[in-house]
DNA sequence: TCCGGCCCTAGCCGTTCGGGCAGGTGACGG
DNA sequence: CCGTCACCTGCCCGAACGGCTAGGGCCGGA
């Protein structure tokens, strides 16, 4: 999430649940000067985004917290998580609570719920 | 799910996800003599329906299973459900094992995940 | 160079979960 | 009348969970 230098080309990502807007909107920004479009929301200057994906975006997940939210919406246990991820218990309740945080969950049920009904996973 | 005597009305029951589609099953079953279309896949004969929906039914989910499952969704404890469904702490963890058992779950939160992929629960 | 974010590890502690077991009640149907 | 099923309650216990505090290593930007 770098800011744009002036005179740099001004990164978009888009992320929208329609494809065929999804297109469309690729279609009429790629051919304008000093845009240029780009693949994940990390690395953009700006996110193109509809509602849902826009929640998502702000969640602000780390790669880690990524792999450990689709570890726990299979009812992965944190013992589990540890071992698929090859780091220790402490490490993936670490992550566990960041994701409760960002996520606003009082557990990891809800955690699981809240990122479902925001598209950040796909049940 | 008693079965049909001959001679007897058939009764079918409709678990379809596409209302439209429902609409014209009705419309073409409804006059048809023998058959009489009725509402729930509790009480019918046979039950038409798509393959989630058919899933779904046949998880045989009891009411009260249903009143918990929607509360673990919402990443209810025991101690919560017990509360909201004016029941003992012992006898939400007694409906919790079932739908355990009857989702094939690990633990509440595996429960929810297959109960919404199911479409069993709306997140 | 220092600061901040991310990732990792660790212990402690009280609460919650989930499995196992053993019951009791009311309703419905054979 | 008796079997079955849904619903309810109880206790035990080991495992898991979640919150707390307290670190260390790495890397990129200010």
């Amino acid at each position: 999430m770098s800011a744009a230098r002036a005179g740099d080309e001004l990164t978009l990502a888009l992320a929208l649940d329609d494809a065929a807007l999804a297109s469309r909107v690729r279609e009429l920004l790629g051919p304008v000067a000093g845009i240029r479009l780009v693949d994940g929301a990390e690395d953009a200057d700006i996110v193109l985004s509809d509602g849902r994906a826009a929640a998502a975006a702000e969640l602000n997940l780390t790669a880690r917290e990524r792999d450990v939210l689709a570890l726990l919406a299979e009812g992965a246990s944190n013992k589990v998580v540890a071992n698929r991820l090859g780091i220790s218990v402490h490490t993936a309740k670490f992550h566990v609570r960041s994701l409760l945080e960002k996520l606003d969950a009082t557990g990891r049920t809800d955690a699981v719920a809240h990122a479902a009904r925001l598209g950040v996973i796909d049940l």
